[in-house]
DNA sequence: CACTAGACAGGAATGATTCCTACATAGCAT
DNA sequence: ATGCTATGTAGGAATCATTCCTGTCTAGTG
């Protein structure tokens, strides 16, 4: 979702986030998609409108604003980091052909708990859930793949 | 769980998995803990009996066996990957203060779907399930630590 | 017992991430 | 507004898990 300036300034404000244009233009890029990006794809996104921006930057304002509970860190099998700007809580969809990952916003899967037998006396306060398969485009391209082989 | 020789050699026939010394000694390893081992600590444990072992053969023998299906790679947040000798399907749970992953077998969990309009076309194979929380002994000590602050 | 595809050891290379440091600036107090 | 100071930034070096390369070595086959 694009945000205006004064709001992401307010959001920074409220989260005691000091405001740079660096973090600004890194938080903007972020919540502009849903796609999930690496820290190097946001370094490439934001390095467009700052050509001064440094990697390290990128990963310094990620690291602030996680702590700040503006982003999230997405990590699916062990690929490189992912962000997301949804800090609401919510799960996701990993597609095993093109590796894009879906958001799921489901009340269900928000309410899982586990025996205490299970539990093990730890004292859990979240779960996440990763759904893996193939998306539609996946699918169709499998077909064509097994198609082609005869 | 500790399993003989004729056991694990004939597990890797009938996964077509080569038999050597090396790779018995490595799944010999992972199948006696139920601690989620790093490569590192798989190389630092086989050395022993093995002492000219290389690291590259653990990640190696280690990558094999998972595209055997005889070990699963389990991933917890950015960390480094860790590996479980229990390929059934299972979920973990992960202390945030000491890092143990313990596992959960919870037939429940097991048959988690998603709505179909949330899966967005897409064709679902699997899932994971990773509670987040503290385990007994890091309560203790986050008890003591609080009683220490006063 | 010989052959060969595949495995092994060890060292070099890779690449995401973190560390270091000198310079710049946000936010506060004057 | 102006200066002060804690904090942020750029850029390069360092780290470290993992992968790649290459010259032996060996499991499994006939």
């Amino acid at each position: 979702m694009k945000l205006e300036p004064w709001e992401i300034e307010a959001r920074f404000r409220r989260h005691a986030v000091r405001i740079t244009r660096q973090r600004a233009a890194i938080y903007a890029a972020l919540s502009e998609t849903t796609s999930h990006p690496t820290a190097e794809d946001l370094y490439r996104t934001v390095k467009r409108q700052h050509p001064m921006m440094s990697r390290n930057t990128v990963y310094y304002t990620l690291g602030v604003l996680r702590q700040a509970g503006l982003v999230q860190e997405v990590n699916v099998g062990h690929e490189v980091a992912r962000f997301d700007g949804n800090v609401t809580v919510h799960h996701h969809l990993v597609c095993l052909g093109c590796g894009q990952i879906v958001d799921v916003m489901d009340d269900g899967l928000n309410q899982l708990a586990i025996s205490s037998r299970q539990a093990r006396g730890f004292h859990v306060l979240g779960h996440r859930v990763e759904f893996h398969g193939y998306c539609a485009d996946c699918q169709q391209a499998g077909l064509g793949a097994m198609a082609r082989r005869g």
